[in-house]
DNA sequence: AATATATAAATCCATTTGACTGAATAAATC
DNA sequence: GATTTATTCAGTCAAATGGATTTATATATT
């Protein structure tokens, strides 16, 4: 765990960070409502917001002036003040991704192929990546983000079966991209990704605390708690996918029987649509074979309202947030099945908010989550981590390094 | 979440806790040596000793010389810096507990009686906090910490069922108890409590994240994840006793079907055995009804298998403790019968330490974790923060103020 | 219409807190 | 006495704070 002790040099860019998230999730925003909102003096955030409008990462316009006194100058981040490369590897292809530090994708670029082999791969990487960089040639880039299917590093179900990814075992995926680009590289898995782009952008957003589901090839999960994704001990947390849920059930390649993923994914869709049509294609399935769906749907749904329900007793988050590299149309159909919803302790006398969300944010979510990896250098208010467990970054502070630091007052 | 900016007033007292902390955790230790672990200077270090020290939290005694130099001072927690009175409420009576820093128990009673009313309790409160402030009556009263059955304001389960207590609904237990003895109290679930406990003086000190089962009347469990108890949204993460473990199973009075609880639990151990013998008791069901149990645990090892899947899966931890109310002999064998585990995330290539552990601290877990509730207030290295997700509290700090303090440097 | 006052937002400046750097001191061994 | 190690003392510096000041607008008064 590491405890650290804080120091002077050591706080200011904490507060940094707090007055830059803070403008993130409140925007537009003025320096006294930061002020009273992070605890610190108007005089202390404006120095703050000067050093972060030097170095582009807000900007600010004089409101229209309504009441008496000078009207506020509204601050927001510049979306151009910054920019990452979201890389998506899947066991059929790799996309990538130029995404600004609003979380706007700038540009995308998908290249199919397989089997995805790691040499292959970082050709293709290095391909992907400067396409990328070509479309903002002289803007800051903050790094690359990479997100893989995991687990990572497991005995018995690392890259094995058709969900994962095989050849990877013990390959530096961060250090070689480091490497050969220059540019700091994080790596992390597909849904712990897509929860942090859903956070930083999406429903996350407005809440403190949510589970995400990622229903993927296969199934995954993240608890995402006080703005930060849970990683577990060793980054595999969220394998919600091999939780047994069936007693007895399928037998699954991790060696067990029953887990959720061989009921509650594509792969398993997938499965059934290849034993009555072998030509058939997951990404049509509602089209040529809606009643293989209807079927499916039906019997996955007890299953899946088992799952929301293990999940909201366990982790008693604000919300659990649905979604995944799965259509739309598909998941809206997921998302309907799970009512009525299971008994649990988020059935609580006041509630207001629903208990479940469907992101309509699509297969976006990835490419930007694993771009927010990157972002979360920058963005991140607990000194740089947005993962809880992750290594502390020793890196010297990205929010005032990098190319388009103009001179900071000398 | 209210993000805070941080200040030098405000890093003093942080610092402080770390190095407490780090104290707590590495006694003996040098000055020096917490300098390099936390990275504050060996001035800066020494001088939040010298605090520590004047106020009793800490005491240093000169090592023995070996080698040349200046032989080193080691320091170490006093654990009669200061005290906390731990409360533990239950369906058939209250327990409470004297306990020092370093987590003794220095006194306990326990006080049976039913039905567990709120009007009564307050009264025994008020009788054994009393009693257990006479054990120290001059010395530092850091706060008082209430353990009680989860969950927490929900509907369909709160304070229902033969797990659970009645009549407690919006009854404001912190509030009262700090208003008739002018001591900061905490109240929390039982699992959550004894996890604290757990992570402060048991097991937990050697592991970064573990997850926590207690099996009590019923079944709790907590996360813990960097030093920190992870409570969810609103108190009630942990109520693994609830997640539907059995397709169609049982009954529940929460109103789902197969809860975990309902196979793993003493309650659940209580009726089978009432359904042979009226008369029998959990408490000595091992001499008396050998054969019951070995039935009840030959059929509830596959359920509790999968709840242990279900949870290394999902929260990756290092390893799993498990304690509880039952008695030592109950866990042991509930133990061994977790055997053969499940594949899960948890068999790493590289792994040495075991996936599950016996907490061997028996029924003092709960009485000393909820004292360590209040404690917590001191020792907590994250702002006061011993519980994610908590709201900050904003009282002074803790560590400088109280009545051992003597003058600081006026 | 012209002027004065009230209010809100943001900035300037002296002060204070607290960690840091470097020198000094204490207690041991060589 | 020289060297080594642990700890303390003295001065420096970074950064947040409180209070006064400046700027821009609205409203009241003459």
């Amino acid at each position: 765990m590491a405890l650290r002790g804080t120091n002077q040099e050591f706080g200011r860019p904490y507060n940094r960070r707090i007055v830059l998230e803070t403008i993130r999730l409140e925007a537009p925003i003025a320096r006294g409502d930061i002020a009273s909102r992070v605890g610190l003096t108007v005089q202390t955030v404006s120095t703050i917001i000067r050093e972060l409008e030097q170095n582009g990462f807000v900007t600010g316009s004089r409101d229209a002036p309504k009441g008496r006194g000078l009207p506020r100058t509204s601050l927001m981040l510049n979306p151009e003040g910054g920019f990452a490369i979201g890389l998506h590897v899947t066991p059929i292809g790799i996309g990538a991704a130029l995404v600004n530090l609003a979380g706007d994708i700038v540009g995308s670029r998908y290249h199919a192929f397989a089997p995805v082999t790691p040499e292959r791969s970082f050709a293709i990487f290095e391909t992907l990546i400067a396409e990328m960089r070509a479309l903002r040639p002289d803007a800051r880039m903050l790094g690359i983000g990479v997100a893989m299917p995991g687990p990572n590093d497991v005995e018995s179900m690392s890259f094995v079966g058709p969900t994962t990814l095989e050849g990877w075992k013990g390959v530096d995926v961060g250090g070689r991209l480091t490497a050969t680009t220059g540019l700091p590289a994080f790596v992390g898995t597909e849904p712990s990704a897509a929860a942090l782009g859903e956070r930083l952008y999406g429903k996350g957003r407005d809440l403190n605390s949510f589970y995400y589901l990622y229903v993927g090839v296969g199934f995954g999960g993240a608890m995402v708690h006080g703005g930060s994704v849970l990683l577990g001990a060793h980054g595999n947390a969220g394998e919600i996918g091999h939780i047994p849920i069936v007693p007895d059930g399928d037998l699954c390649p991790c060696g067990n029987r029953g887990c959720l993923e061989r009921y509650v994914s594509l792969e398993a869709l997938d499965r059934r649509l290849k034993a009555v049509d072998p030509g058939a294609e997951v990404e049509r399935a509602l089209e040529d074979h809606p009643a293989i769906v209807d079927e499916w749907i039906a019997e996955t749904a007890p299953v899946l309202r088992r799952a929301i329900a293990t999940i909201e007793n366990l982790f008693d988050p604000e919300g659990i947030v649905i979604s995944g590299f799965a259509s739309e149309a598909l998941l809206r159909r997921l998302f309907a099945a799970t009512e009525p919803l299971m008994h649990s302790v988020a059935e609580r006398s006041g509630r207001t908010s629903p208990r479940l969300l469907l992101s309509t944010e699509g297969k976006d979510a990835v490419m930007r989550g694993s771009a927010a990896l990157a972002i979360s250098g920058v963005l991140s208010p607990r000194f740089g981590l947005l993962f809880a467990g992750e290594e502390e970054r020793t890196d010297r502070d990205p929010i005032m390094t990098g190319p388009a630091k103009k001179e900071v007052a000398a």
